[in-house]
RNA sequence: GGCCCCUUCGUCUAGCGGUUCAGGAUAUUUGGUUCUCAUCCAAAAGAUCGCGGGUUCGAAUCCCGCAGGGGUCACCA
């Protein structure tokens, strides 16, 4: 069997996002799975549209994701150069063969005359094909034309890997252009020309090229060049309309998720499951799980809308099972300012506390700024408190004060805590919703924090009780 | 408008002619876990399988038509 080469060819023309990602990582599943290479190349034909940094924003997406490519623009390769700007003179010489061939010819009309011939045809409400215009006697190709495929129309049955079975007439084959009159090639042409030799045995790609399928089907047959496996996936839509994921829609960049919080193999896993599933319950999957069950036939033929409550629910998962020291190492840039005055094992415990609490990381500062400053008295938490506002200010005050007598007597450990709350219960005579809440707002000013006893011992003895005497002049 | 693709709970999906008055997950709601939030556990609610015809003893599953959605018809990829 022959080795499998896939790869995943962007152009520089915007940043990754997460529709773009999935058919690299399902080009990058099957040449993990098959032992085979995955290809990084840059398509860089439309210099019009290119977008300084996006080539190092792909190259970053990718390598955060852990998609690792085994050839590329960067790190070269047996097929070097991976750059299409850098590969003109094979595109030339296979634009030649054609020509000598017969089968494809200057372009001499302008841009002007042509999109008349397109307005015509859009008037008439019949699609437009070039061919209906094509010279008889075109001008010899000097390189300030377009050069078009004299094409071949026929119908054409195929097999494609997510689709199935596909079949259309000769209607929609076209004399495409090969070379613009730049002097670049086209994609249509040169990704043909590449993936030919660079070997590539499969091609992974969106929806929006499936109608041009039969285009490339008739220009392989011309060059004489065997057509690689084609598996074309849906479009990831937005969230609430059935469009296409796009950055218009404040799609979020992949690397915009990273910096939020998310971790990759959470995003990883999400995004594979969107279309794919593997047939049995599992919801989550590790990337060695993914390389050994992927399969492009269980991939879905319907676009799949994007889900952030999904990827929240699968990253919080993946928080929780994160060691403390992972922990730490992903989630401590995200603490806010003023823990930067506290040491490592305060932040380490604090972070430890809301692990489970956590869905992104960008929600650490609100989720523990309580820790490392004391917040003003918020009068609202007690008075919207479904329990505490129905007592006297009196009593909670001397509810509150009983209970900083004992505090004041702890050391502070988590046993003795937990003791001496467990023995306030009795002394007081409260329930637990009274008294922990009580001590919980006055040492937190919070509307949440983790458990109470656990709260305390990492707050420490100084900082608990300077919080509560604050809190009693309120009451 | 032509051509092509798609259509199961709000969402992601299982399902490949019968053990399914459609299963799981998420989201939602409720209860439990000595306080809040979260986790975890339990439960509830949620899809006449886009619609209409067939084929069959039997269809979400096969066939035809229709509708809706998407893609494409660039010197963009």
């Amino acid at each position: 069997m022959k080795t499998i080469r896939t790869r995943f060819a962007p152009s520089p023309t915007g940043y990754l996002h997460v529709g773009g990602i999935r058919t690299a990582l399902f080009a990058w599943l099957l040449a993990r799975q098959g032992q085979g290479q995955f290809v990084l190349r840059f398509e860089d034909t439309d210099k019009k549209r290119e977008v300084e940094g996006a080539r190092d924003h792909l190259i970053k997406s990718l390598k955060t994701l852990g998609l690792k490519y085994d050839e590329g623009p960067d790190i070269g390769g047996p097929f070097a150069p991976y750059t299409q700007s850098e590969r003109l003179e094979s595109y030339r010489l296979w634009a030649q063969k054609l020509i000598d061939a017969g089968r494809a010819y200057a372009d001499p009309y302008t841009p002007e005359e042509v999109q008349a011939f397109r307005d015509e045809a859009r008037a008439a409400k019949k699609p437009f094909l070039y061919r209906n215009h094509r010279p008889e006697n075109p001008p010899i190709w000097d390189g300030t034309m377009p050069l078009r495929f004299k094409s071949d129309p026929k119908a054409y049955d195929w097999h494609d890997e997510v689709m199935g079975d596909l079949h259309t007439g000769p209607e929609v084959i076209d004399d495409i252009i090969l070379i613009k009159s730049d002097g670049y090639p086209t994609y249509n042409f040169a990704h043909i020309v590449d993936d030919a030799e660079m070997e590539i045995t499969h091609i992974i790609r969106g929806q929006e090229f499936i109608a041009s399928m039969p285009n490339y089907l008739n220009l392989y047959e011309a060059l004489g060049i065997e057509r690689p496996a084609i598996a074309t996936v849906p479009h990831i839509m937005g969230p609430d309309g059935n469009k296409k994921l796009s950055k218009r829609d404040g799609a979020k960049d992949v690397l915009d998720y990273v910096r939020d919080g998310f971790l990759p193999e959470a995003l990883v896993s999400f995004i594979a499951t969107l279309g794919w599933n593997d047939g049995t319950t599992q919801e989550i999957f590790s990337a060695d799980e993914l390389i050994e069950k992927f399969s492009l036939d269980h991939v879905q033929r319907s676009g799949a809308r994007f889900d952030e409550q999904r990827l929240t629910w699968i990253n919080g998962h993946y928080i929780r099972q994160l060691s403390m020291d992972d922990l730490y190492v992903h989630a401590a840039k995200y603490l806010p300012g003023e823990a930067d005055t506290f040491d490592e094992n305060y932040r380490r415990a604090v972070l430890s506390l809301i692990q489970e609490r956590l869905k992104y990381f960008a929600e650490i500062p609100q989720l523990t700024r309580f820790f490392f400053t004391d917040l003003p008295v918020d009068p609202a938490l007690i008075s919207s408190h479904k329990q505490l506002k129905k007592l006297d200010p009196a009593e909670l005050k001397q509810i509150l004060k009983t209970a900083l007598a004992s505090l004041e007597e702890s050391d502070f450990t988590l046993d003795d805590l937990t003791e001496r709350l467990n023995n306030l219960l009795e002394t007081t005579g409260q329930k637990p919703a009274v008294l922990f809440s009580l001590i919980r707002i006055a040492t937190t000013q919070a509307p949440a924090s983790p458990g109470l006893a656990e709260t305390l011992a990492v707050l420490g003895k100084e900082t608990s009780l300077r919080r509560i005497d604050a809190m009693l002049p309120s009451l």
